[in-house]
DNA sequence: CAGGCGTACTGTACCGGTCAAGAACCCCTC
DNA sequence: GAGGGGTTCTTGACCGGTACAGTACGCCTG
């Protein structure tokens, strides 16, 4: 059975290929009776409907947007706030008739997803800016949005108020009385900038610069799973060890709460941990965690609305969602 | 500045646009310094490779293969077992110079992203087999590999052993000389069926049945989140309460858990609780859980050879990853 | 030195649609 | 009854590549 398309249709009805995509695309072009005996010629062979790549290429859009990330996706997955953060973005993408395709950033020279996957347009998420992915993008001239990330002239983005929400965070444990304060965060080498982490740096230091406290930091790179752990006990299993910790994420706090437990210490009792994201770990972890909550779900929806607002043409302004300090019951005035 | 196409190039040259395509695509079809020339040109033309829609249309095939969810994605991410097979799927895929593009189910009938995104294959992952996407894709004669998913003649699968499973499971508390055995799982529908809560509810049966225990079954339907703790409170709540409880999943299972705290019992010295999945959540919950383990990522990798091989032309047979009962705090002999 | 063969490049025909402009026709209006 | 304006359908070009069957030519072989 020979492939269907348009021209089948047409020549078994005995129209024009012309009036058969009509009758797919633009049904107000043809009249109603005409397009009801097209579509029943276009059942009866089998037709699918118009092939998805022709039609990307002669419209010229694909009806796809990329999501750019760099290093394995697993982590992205496997991280319950970039995992809700795409979650949201494919439910708002399908609701505007967009798919979501997932670009990992390049491992070999050969596929290159940034340059050889058709898309419309591409929401860089937390990507190393040096990547070269991203200037394949720019390259091709492809209509993007940045997401968490170093907003650059010219280009769309959307962030979350880290540095506020890290301020809130560092004020409260200030405000609880702690002076001894540690914290537990992503390296932030200044080659591979994680943006947000070093956005929420510059936070604590606004409350505790202004509080006088100097804080000791403990830093680890994202990828080994246990490594915030490992940092969070170098950083308690000193004499001098802070009473207070503020931390790079939920799961970073958690890693501090499993971590200080393990030294007999009691949270929030004898030592009090703040995380950042509110992601479900926080709630549920014991303790439940006090944590800076960013709205994640909007973050996502913000994103696809700054894609489309950019796919439109226009040049949407940056977006800046707030962050709310949520206390829970890892935080309490230190015990002395 | 008009747009770079192999043509422009080709001018430039003074070559063939075929040429010009070959030094791109297939480049031992020419010298290696008219490709240098070329590729020169190309560059400076500020030419950014083949046009992926054009290429897809021309070559047959797009690179990218889908994955279909039913529901909205977000439940898919939030699952911690969904994404760390999301995860894998598309790690496999990128390595092997594929992208992963979402396919959520279709919810109105203008976009059906089944019908209307170009891929070169299809996953189909625990997608109510009733779906009418399912019926776009077989229109559509789209390669497909089913994945937690009824297996059906002629179409490539991947499964777990959900069944052999779920039997060690209940077998490891009627062993622990449990006789009230409580199951806490996923409502099956007939008609809307999940095809491993029917497999688990087998394999439970399998073992319970030839102990001669009668479990009281509890069922939810997925969507609400504390769907799971409420219908657990309901089967615990009572007088005659089992004492051992199989859970659909480590999600479950921790809900359980929590709706036991809540009436004052302690697992595992009151109740026995046993997951599904050996998730993160598992090892790292309250206690930490008694569970089944199933390779996920494994499944993941398996996917993509499946979907591989059928893009290949083959039709690779059906594959069951094993299971294994991992055994640890949260299940115990029973009090009495 | 004719015949055969491998290499390097070209020509043409698609792939399966959509766009933009035009033609045929009907209804109305002045 | 000529002219204006709407529908409805058709025509031809084009989107930007790739497949495949040549052609031209140098070199080896007998």
């Amino acid at each position: 059975m020979a492939k269907v398309t348009l021209q089948s249709i047409a020549d078994r009805v005995g129209v024009s290929r012309m009036t058969v995509s009509n009758a797919f695309s633009r049904p107000d072009q043809l009249s109603a009776e005409l397009r009801e005996k097209i579509l029943a010629a276009a059942d009866e062979l089998g037709y699918v409907g118009p092939d998805p790549a022709a039609r990307a290429l002669a419209r010229g859009r694909t009806g796809s947007v990329g999501l750019l990330i760099n290093g394995s996706l697993s982590e992205a997955f496997e991280d319950a706030v970039s995992a809700a953060f795409l979650a949201s973005v494919s439910d708002e993408l399908a609701a505007r008739g967009m798919a979501l395709t997932l670009l990992p950033a390049s491992s070999d020279r050969q596929f290159v997803p940034a340059r050889d996957v058709a898309v419309d347009g591409v929401l860089v998420y937390i990507c190393d800016p040096t990547a070269p992915d991203i200037a394949w993008l720019e390259r091709r001239r492809m209509p993007m949005v940045v997401v968490d990330h170093n907003v650059r002239e010219g280009i769309a983005s959307v962030n979350v108020d880290d540095r506020g929400g890290a301020c809130l965070a560092a004020q409260h444990l200030v405000e609880l009385g702690h002076r001894r304060v540690g914290i537990v965060t992503l390296e932030t080498d200044p080659e591979v900038l994680n943006y947000p982490a070093r956005e929420r740096m510059l936070g604590w230091h606004d409350a505790l610069d202004a509080a006088g406290v100097e804080p000791t930091v403990v830093t680890t790179p994202y990828a080994p799973p246990g490594a915030a752990y490992d940092a969070a006990l170098a950083l308690l299993d000193r004499p001098e060890r802070p009473t207070g910790v503020l931390c790079f994420s939920d799961a970073f706090a958690l890693a501090t709460v499993r971590a200080a437990e393990s030294l007999g210490l009691r949270v929030p009792e004898d030592l009090s941990v703040v995380g950042f994201d509110d992601s479900v770990l926080a709630a549920a972890g014991r303790p439940p965690l006090t944590t800076v909550h960013q709205e994640v779900a909007a973050k996502g929806i913000a994103a696809v609305a700054a894609i489309t607002a950019v796919l439109g043409g226009g040049s949407p302004a940056p977006v800046v969602l707030p962050t709310t300090l949520v206390v829970r019951e890892s935080t309490a005035p230190p015990a002395e």
